[in-house]
Order: C-alpha cells, then structure tokens, then sequence
DNA sequence: CGTGCCGTTGACGATATTCAAGTGCAGTGG
DNA sequence: CCACTGCACTTGAATATCGTCAACGGCACG
C-alpha cells in the first residue's frame, strides 16, 4: 500500500491530488517481493536504486568480524530506503527483511518527476529530517537508557510510527519482531530482552504476545521509558485516527 | 579557517576555483565566537541559520529529564551544523562548544547561492551523507562494542576525521575532549573512561596527555576497536599527507 | 518425526556503575 | 602572597546490571 507514504508524508506538508498521484506512481514501479531474513542490499554493494517498503518490515543493519550484529533502523511501510541513488555510492551497511516483503524499485528517473514539484520534495526533506532525528535518538537510547528503558522506549516509537501510517488498532500495533531482533536493536542480548519484557509486563506497561503488542496506557509507558517525541516531529494536530486495517 | 570546508568537500568531489571561492564565502558571514561549554543552539528553538565551524570542536547533544546527557556527534572545523534551515523546524537536539568556537552563521540567501553549482551541490550533499553514516556508526559503536573498543572506536574516527581537514600531525592531534565529554559520547561513565583509557595506554594503542592525542599504531587501534572505516567514505587515493597543523 | 528457531528460566560471571576520597591545577579574591 | 573554589583526573571498594552458559518446552516446517 503506497498510501503509507502518502500518509507519513501528510503527517508533515499537506499534499495536493496530483502529488499523491505522483507518490501512488512511486509504488508502481518493478515490485519485488523477500521472505524474512532475505538481504535486500547488502554492505558493499551500489545500489541504483531506492526502495520504498510497500508491505511488512525491514531494518538496517551492520555485523562486526566476529559477528556482533547492530540492527540500526527499521523500515515500515512507505519507509524509502535509500533516496541518495542520485549521488552514487557504496552501501555502508545491509538492509534486510524482517518479514515478507512486499517493496518497489524505484528508478532514479522516476524520481526526477518529482523534482519540479516542490511540496513532495518539501516532503521527502522532512521525512529526511526525521529519519536522521530517530537515528539521533538511538544513539541517546544506547547510550544512556536503561534495559527497560531502552525496549520500553523502542515499543514507543514503533507503536508511534505505526499509529501515523494507520497501522495500529486502538492502543494495540503488529509487532513482528522476535526478541532476538529487539535484542540486536537496542543492544542487549536476547536472554536480558526476555527478563525486560517480562518486567514491563509485570508492571503491566505492555502486552506483547503473539506478535501483537498493545499498550494500555501509552503516556506512563513514554514516562517510564523517558520519551519525548518531539524528534518525530509530528503536527501536534492531536491523536490520529485508526487506520482500521 | 573555511578551507577545511574545502578541503573535507575535496575528499569527496574535485572543485572548480570558482566552487571553492563560493565556499570561502560562507565563511565570511556573520562570525560568531563562544567561550567552552555555551550552547550554539538550544532544543526546541527554530534557527534561521546554519553554522558552519572555522575553528574548535563542538558537539550535538540530548539531555534526559534527569540529567542523563549524551553526545550524539561532534562537529569539527569545516562542518556545518545545519543545513536544513530550508526547511524550519524546530531544534531536536542542542548544540554546544567544546573549546572555544569561531563560527560563521550562514543565512538561507547565502546558501541559495549554492544551489546553481551541481559539484557544489553533490559535494555538500556526499558530506551529509556521511555525517549519517558516522551516525549510524555511532549506533553500532554504543549498541555492540566494549569499552576499549568504543573508546578506540572514537579515537580512531576522530583522528582520521582531523587528518582529512588537515588537522593531524603525523601520527599525532590535538583531542581536547575531557574525560566526562568522551564519556558521554560513549555512554559510559568517567571513572570508567578513565580506566579504559589506563588501559589503552598501557597497551600501548593510544598516548594521551595535555589535550594532546598520539596513536603509535593506527592499524593495530583499528583492529583491537573492530574499526573499518569504510563509512567516512573516503578516497581510498592512500594516505592524506599532513596539514602542518 | 526430526530439525531448527523462538521463547523461557536458572546459575554464575564479567563488565561497568556507584560511592567515596584524594590529588593537582587554574582562576579568583582577600 | 595565600586561601579558597571548581574542575579534571585518579584510585579503591562495594554493588548493580547485564552477559554467558546451559538446558528445556513449544511450535512450525519439511
């Protein structure tokens, strides 16, 4: 569904008729479909071209020599992967699916159509902005969160992103992701996400079971995990309605 | 000094004289001088310009409700703060002087003048390309590696990020970071950067004293802090030669 | 009906934090 | 000139957090 991007990028510009024609166009291109734990680029490669997540999750990621692996990003629906093809280069890390994968090639000639558009690329510079502002607040999380903090704040944000595409139902969101996968996001290892989980559960901050997650009530969950949203830089046009789907 | 701008650009793409007379230029705006620890920007302002660093380090950073601060980038001479002024919004993040800073500020009209000059553009353009990836390096740097390797981690980025603007000496540079400023970088904790650093000493990866760095064996750092720098994205044209600091 | 992955739990150990105290040095003011 | 203050750095001892190792159950898949 293309209209994800449509969504987050309104979430920012208000977009007219013939912009959201032109970003549907975006999701029209060579489609190509990965099964979990398929590299969609990997590190060293040149790409030419971006992706724009149609379906499912993906996440960023780099492993060290001895196979430490860092997960840095997750993509979510009508997150674009790699919008810098116009400046050729080397992938410094790998991109991979977490679930199937539904994605778009985008050629850089279809994105020349949207240079001479001014609010998409307003848009497009926004989302930018806020890509590189969640990899801000990794680093923050890493460095100085605790274990509860650290997952308890990653549900958040995910919970949050989600909310903004219409991917959520309520205070409740998919949530696909196995604990060894929340392990190597937020730097812990997979047996201290399952005693963490379990804390937030105890104290009742969350519910996560069957690839569900549900919230029962979000605004203790940002204070005990200390997030502050401001860096999604989202309107303050209050809560957003359910997407329904 | 605007031609470590020049010279950090020139890593990435050639420039014509008449490019780098257009740099020079953005050099000669409103200069701005701050005295260790003032902050250039404050979280939550919307700034109207970019700064660009003639000379002295800076850093980005966070604060949590408790006092929790981490360093989330550090901005040596020829970077420039933020050049995203094209589209407002608000600081998610401040900005401070480490040492004593001179910066110029650059108004939106100084950087249209930009816009027309492709290699200009491409080169400002490789430059925040890496300024993500080292944000993503961070990531994995504060995620999976230990206390020695973050810290050598570090030290090694900084080096060749000096060395790059011509800033090194030999194998030598000035590292006018304190040990509470490499700890919140690295989320850890002085006492133990303290320790970590006696150790890095007295395996004879690092000299460090009076704000000055040396690393006998780069290579040797490299390896004991898991580094490959591929992600600075340099010319692999061998080794810079030195800038005569 | 194995095989592999995911989630769970216990026991133990390593790494890093906290608390506390003390040094040296630069800057300030009497 | 000398006391006083603040900050950076250093070190030791006790503690907390998180990692490692190991084992087991459930479940999906071939």
């Amino acid at each position: 569904m293309e209209n994800r991007l449509v969504r987050k990028l309104e979430s920012h510009v208000r977009l007219s008729a013939e912009d959201v024609r032109r970003l549907h166009g975006l999701g029209r291109q060579k489609v190509r479909r990965l099964r979990p734990r398929e590299d969609i680029i990997r590190e060293g490669e040149r790409p030419d071209h971006a992706y724009l997540v149609l379906q499912g999750w993906a996440c960023r990621y780099k492993v060290l020599e001895d196979g430490r692996r860092q997960i840095i990003a997750f993509l979510l629906p009508g997150d674009i992967s790699d919008l810098d093809i116009f400046l050729p280069h080397e992938m410094d890390h790998s991109v991979a699916a977490i679930t199937p994968i539904i994605c778009s090639e985008i050629a850089r000639e279809a994105l020349d159509g949207i240079a001479g558009h001014p609010r998409l690329v307003e848009a497009l510079g926004r989302d930018r902005l806020v890509e590189a502002a969640i990899q801000r607040e990794w680093t923050v999380n890493l460095g100085q969160r605790t274990a509860i903090e650290r997952v308890g704040h990653l549900l958040c944000e995910l919970f949050i992103r989600l909310r903004t595409i219409g991917l959520s139902q309520g205070n409740r969101c998919e949530m696909p992701l196995t604990q060894t996968e929340i392990a190597d996001a937020t730097g812990l290892t997979p047996v201290h996400i399952n005693r963490t989980l379990r804390q937030l559960r105890a104290r009742n901050l969350i519910a996560l079971h069957d690839k569900e997650l549900a919230i029962p009530d979000l605004e203790q969950l940002k204070r005990v995990s200390q997030f502050n949203g401001n860096y999604l830089h989202l309107e303050q046009a209050g809560t957003p309605v359910d997407g329904g789907g």
